[in-house]
DNA sequence: GTCAACTGATATGTTGAACATATTTGCCGG
DNA sequence: CCGGCAAATATGTTCAACATATCAGTTGAC
């Protein structure tokens, strides 16, 4: 059953499309949203709420309430937050997780700059390859993945990788090859080699054949 | 600023999370969160509201409020919705969706079946390689991301591609391999293979060497 | 005894009026 | 010209009341 403010927030949500809303623009006041809409102050007032709950309104006293530049994955953060996934959801996760990583490949090959390269050996010297370390491995390719320069893609990977802080105990050992070698394939070899090294060095996560 | 209702939809999520709430789990009434909370009756009904808009949590009327099976992406769907996503965004998308379907590109391969394939040909010869179809182009890569059983992958890329509507009329033309010649190759091919045919066909969309 | 209909209890949904609070605006005096 | 006080105005919060849907138990006819 639809209720009022179900119906307020769908057609904020259509409103901001039709009238091509922006980051910047001031919503009408709460009182004046009120008349129009012919419902309750606390009903409008609701319906932001839900607004302001997937990032895309903020109010200022006094000035309004304003549409911000949302960060498109905020809702998908909070179901994170509130551990509100199961075993099914946390492999769907990681394999979208490793996806992303495999398929990113092409971008970040195109984009690697000697400076992003030196940065990301610095992270692979970390650690000798017979320690593993959770977080180091984490570092890396994040390093690895910010050479797109990808604004979505890095903070999508950041909440998946968050989804996932339960799983991090149970990873298999690190595979071969190391960072080292992908640093080094990156740097000299061809797309198609670093592609290659990446798909190895997640193999144990991917399915067998 | 931090308001009232911005703090109750934290201590939510936090309370789903330390008491390991599931799906189906009931709220406490909302008179009696008043009570424990100490704010009142309709700053507990904004910030459930605010779970509402996240997809967490649907009321019942005279069962109360219940924890449901959230769909992880509502938020990003909402504000995909609302339009409110510029240029670089709607690149970042694109860019997302793209290394998607190329990063699950072996747990594809990994999960095919001759029924899968089957199908998969029938929406490849619905229209012949001179004429270029934009839905039957998605229609295509969405039964074949399909094979690899992934839900939170399926439901995600869905609205990355509604990001990318108003995008489609200025995509190249269909670039081959063909459909056809990606149906050959996972079902006669290598997993190697199949990826580089993938690569190829999303050549036009993938930055220059 | 069984089942349908009634009825009361109880949860969320909605409204109105009032007051709190922060911040901008602009007046006013030095 | 400039600093500070004060009014205006937006959102934030509370209280009290009533609407509405639905579950559960009771009552009644067959």
């Amino acid at each position: 059953m639809a209720t009022l403010v179900d119906d307020i927030e769908n057609r904020f949500l259509q409103y901001f499309r039709e009238k091509r809303f922006t980051v910047g623009d001031i919503l009408p006041r709460e009182v004046e949203l009120s008349q129009d809409l012919h419902v309750s102050r606390h009903i409008v007032r609701e319906g932001i709420s839900r607004l302001k709950a997937i990032g895309v309104v903020e109010a200022k006293k006094r000035r309004g309430t304003v549409i911000c530049r949302p960060s498109p994955f905020m809702g998908f953060e909070k179901v994170v937050h509130a551990g509100l996934y199961d075993r099914q959801d946390q492999v769907d996760y990681m394999e979208l997780r490793i996806a992303i990583e495999l398929g990113m490949c092409p971008f970040i090959f195109a984009r690697k700059t000697p400076e992003k390269i030196a940065e990301l050996k610095k992270l692979a010297g970390i650690s000798p390859e017979s320690i593993y370390d959770v977080s180091s491995e984490v570092d890396f390719h994040t390093c690895l993945i910010a050479i797109a320069g990808n604004a979505a893609v890095n903070d999508f990977r950041r909440i998946l990788l968050l989804a996932m802080e339960s799983l991090e105990g149970r990873v298999k050992k690190i595979p071969p090859p190391s960072h080292q070698k992908i640093c080094e394939t990156l740097e000299t070899g061809t797309a198609n080699d670093f592609y290659q090294v990446m798909y190895e060095h997640f193999t144990s996560y991917l399915p067998g054949k």
